[in-house]
DNA sequence: CGTCGGATTTGACGTTTGTCGAAACCGAGG
DNA sequence: CCTCGGTTTCGACAAACGTCAAATCCGACG
C-alpha cells in the first residue's frame, strides 16, 4: 500500500521475517531468538553444516541426495534425517524428480542469520 | 606431551584462521565444519542467542552477569551454564572484577560465521 | 503385475542438553 | 574471622539428539 517501510511488510504464515538488525548493534528480542535459534541449531552439527554448504554451493542450485550421501561416513538414513532437520529449520527445500530427490537452499533464512551475525555498523 | 598446552588450549581455535569462504560459494570442508559447528550450536538456543546479543551490543563492549540474569525466566545457575557454553565456543570472554563478572564478545569467530553465511558473490 | 533401487520413516539405543536446587567458590565489609 | 551477595560448579533428571538397522514408501522398468 503506501508504507515504504521495507522491514515488516508481510507477516503471513510460518517462516516470516521479523528481520533482524545485527546483534552487535541491537539486542535480539525474545520472539526473534525463538524463531532464529532453531536455524542456528540446525547448522550446529558438522554433518549438517557440510550438507548445507554442499547444497548451497551446488552448481545449478540443486543437488541430488545420491550425490550427498557418498561424501559422508554415516548411513543413508542418517543423512536423510539430517536433511529433514535442515528442511524443518527452513534452510533447504526438497523436490522429488523421478527416483531422485533434489535439495536446494532457501536463501531467505540464511540471509537473516548472516545479517544477525554481521558486525555492528559502528565498528572500526 | 611436548606442548605447554595450557595457554594454547584456552585460546579459541578459530581466532585467526584464514578459512571460510561463503558456504554458498564453496563447499566447507570437514575440518572447517568440525571447527565451526560448535559455534553455531552455541547460538542454537534462544536464551544463549539473546545472551550473545546482549553481550555483543552492550554499551562499552561489556556487561555484568548481574545485568544479564534478570532478563530471563531461568535460574541464575542456568544462565551461568549458558555463558560457559558461549565461552567454550569461543564467542565470549569473561573477566572478574571485584564481586562481579563481566562478559564481552569475541568478534573473531562471529565474523567467521557471518562470512560463512554470506550470500555467494557469484549468485544470480 | 512384480521387482528393483533410491529415499524416507520407524523403532530402538546410548549420549548430550537444558534445567533446577544445593553446595562451593570468591571478594568485600563488617 | 565471619558473614554476605554475586557467580560458578555439582548432582540429578527428563527431554532432545545422532546414529543405526529394518521396514516402508515411491517411481521406473522389465
Amino acid at each position: 500500500m503506501s508504507k515504504p517501510a521495507a522491514t515488516a511488510d508481510l507477516l503471513p504464515p510460518a517462516t516470516q521475517t521479523p528481520c533482524c538488525p545485527p546483534m552487535a548493534a541491537q539486542r535480539v528480542e525474545p520472539a526473534t531468538a525463538l524463531q532464529l535459534a532453531p536455524a542456528f541449531k540446525a547448522l550446529g552439527d558438522p554433518v549438517r553444516l557440510q550438507l548445507m554448504s554442499m547444497i548451497a554451493s551446488a552448481p545449478g542450485g540443486e543437488i541430488c541426495v545420491c550425490d550427498l550421501t557418498p561424501s559422508f561416513e554415516v548411513s543413508g538414513s542418517t543423512i536423510s534425517h539430517h536433511l529433514k532437520t535442515l528442511r524443518d529449520a527452513g534452510l533447504v527445500d526438497a523436490e522429488r524428480r523421478a527416483s531422485w530427490v533434489y535439495y536446494r537452499a532457501r536463501p531467505g533464512l540464511m540471509r537473516q542469520l548472516a545479517t544477525l551475525l554481521a558486525p555492528g555498523d559502528d565498528e572500526s
